[in-house]
DNA sequence: TGGAGATATTGTCTATGACATATCAAAAGA
DNA sequence: TCTTTTGATATGTCATAGACAATATCTCCA
């Protein structure tokens, strides 16, 4: 019996917290030195116990840094504070307002199905979207706004994690349906792709959508999966003799990790072989790394395909 | 000019390090602390700068430790020792000789395609052994045994890391193309099963395989993926009322955490809700915990299946 | 041969300090 | 009024060194 830490599963370790939020160690134990939060409980071994709540408003604080936000002003704000913050920037100009209707197909349908928790349903919308709507169309305009939809929703603390999951999986489910549908007709005209992410990303739908569409543009796709140490990509990339190395980087990576991370590989690879990095991580606008390629949407995928064939053809 | 260091694009920051090689900064300098391996330089800013020779190194250690060695008696041996012991573990202790041959199948074509990195080859085959096969045949005559050559081959570093990753994407996607195909025909007579790992778990094909297998029997599968926290694995299983709860554990997870998880997961579950645990971790078979069902092979999930439905039939 | 108990090994946590770099804000210049 | 310079503040990451729980190995005894 385990009777010294009943509330096991309502605490967690520094290095879950880690995990959970993509905070580092160092960053939360600064944070606790200098601006008094998180304020962890200590366990009977004196070391950090976060409770779930405080790891709750760890990751509206992330999510809301990610977008600009700085920690000494945002971090000892009262979580409704800070939920209102997320709220203000919901609505700006790239906010969502606008797409919750996708030609034609409401998103929220989708959410609502999640929220029933009628996997079925949402499953056969899905299939039903892809067929009807295209695998172009279906991954720009329904897969990729729902994701936002749901991200931000979990965010909010609307979502449960186990719904999270059963999301992704639904969609990973469709999305490989959607490549298997197309992954006969690669074009010698298009480039060879290398599709990965780096150690510390796990969110592997992006690495999925963006699959899909170079497959549509007739692309030879190699997808390493997620969490590839750096020196591994190039070692692929070599031993496959791609042509592009394509990664995808969600909000969870550090802005230091992801720019040296893109510095570091650009020098393991040969110039040759290009470098075109997407996904939600605001840094990718905000200091474009020197030698990369970078997809601000969607769309770009084909318009890059389409200067490659230019370039090489 | 920096003499010291003149050549600093060639090494790696403690950060880029950890990424490269998997091993954590704490760990990093408590080794170069008590063993002076590895003996960084230092840079301009007396932070450490690693040289790509001991990251190399580093990288070999690495995946001696996944072998079971140990740090104190490896990190200190100079580099071709280290090289002649990953050789000298090639012959694994239950000996793979008895499966190479699958039913007319030879699995070492399927490696030869992988080392070939022709993996349009592999794909290719795979599916056509899917297609012959048939789905069930298909998976626990080749995708199993195939799993357990590769992990292998891993251990004794015929693979390299993209190797493997790339291996794990190509069977996922059959997977998923195979479950696609079942998934019609779930029957009312058959447990709903909720399919996850617990968070400190990564691999996925063994839930993949065993999703399967159980829609083959007409189960109506829920899977989470890979990673679901105790708690919301209880979440989801009362959410969506299902039958059983079935787990996937390979050897990465410590014995402590499988039994003492296994546990916690027993008490918040409803009695009505079984525990079906699998996998290859050899705990299961070694200790198997109390109110739970532990499936030692994969032809135990029709059994469990058909066992379930004469008890609740 | 197997289990119990002692010993050694090993990863991860703790604390605190330092500092390069990023960002902000006020002053100076065009 | 707008841009640029500059000084101040904020921030993440690295450093050192010690502690200790968890795990593995060894030793002894039945």
């Amino acid at each position: 019996m385990n009777l010294r830490n009943p509330n096991q599963s309502l605490n967690l370790s520094i290095a879950a917290v880690e995990r959970d939020t993509g905070i580092g160690k160092d960053t939360l134990r600064v944070w606790e030195r200098r601006y008094g939060f998180p304020q962890p409980l200590r366990d009977e071994f004196d070391e950090r116990s976060y409770p779930l709540e405080q790891v709750e408003k760890l990751r509206i604080i992330k999510r809301l840094l990610d977008q600009g936000q700085r920690p000494g002003r945002i971090v000892t704000l009262p979580i409704e504070e800070l939920q209102k913050l997320s709220y203000s920037q919901m609505y700006s100009p790239q906010g969502l307002a606008g797409i919750n209707e996708a030609h034609g197909t409401d998103l929220r349908s989708y959410m609502a199905s999640l929220l029933r928790h009628d996997l079925d349903a949402l499953r056969r919308g899905l299939h039903q979207a892809l067929a009807s709507m295209g695998i172009n169309q279906f991954v720009t305009e329904l897969v990729a706004p729902l994701n936002m939809l749901v991200g931000d929703a979990w965010m909010r603390g609307e979502l449960e994690v186990f719904e999270e999951h059963l999301y992704t999986e639904c969609i990973t489910s469709v999305m490989h349906q959607a490549i298997h549908q197309v992954n006969t007709s690669s074009q010698k005209s298009a480039p060879t792709v290398l599709l990965t992410t780096f150690p510390q990303e796990q969110h592997g739908l992006g690495l999925l959508m963006v699959e899909c569409l170079l497959a549509l543009q007739g692309c030879h796709c190699l997808s390493l999966g997620v969490q590839t140490p750096l020196h591994d990509i190039a070692r692929a990339a070599a031993a496959h003799h791609v042509n592009v190395v394509a990664l995808s980087f969600s909000s969870s990576l550090n802005q230091k990790q992801l720019i040296d991370g893109l510095a570091e590989l650009r020098k393991k690879l040969p110039e040759s072989m290009e470098i075109w990095a997407g996904g939600s991580n605001p840094v990718l606008s905000r200091r474009p790394p020197a030698k990369v390629c970078v997809l601000s949407s969607l769309d770009q995928i084909a318009q890059q395909v389409q200067r490659w064939r230019r370039q090489h053809g």
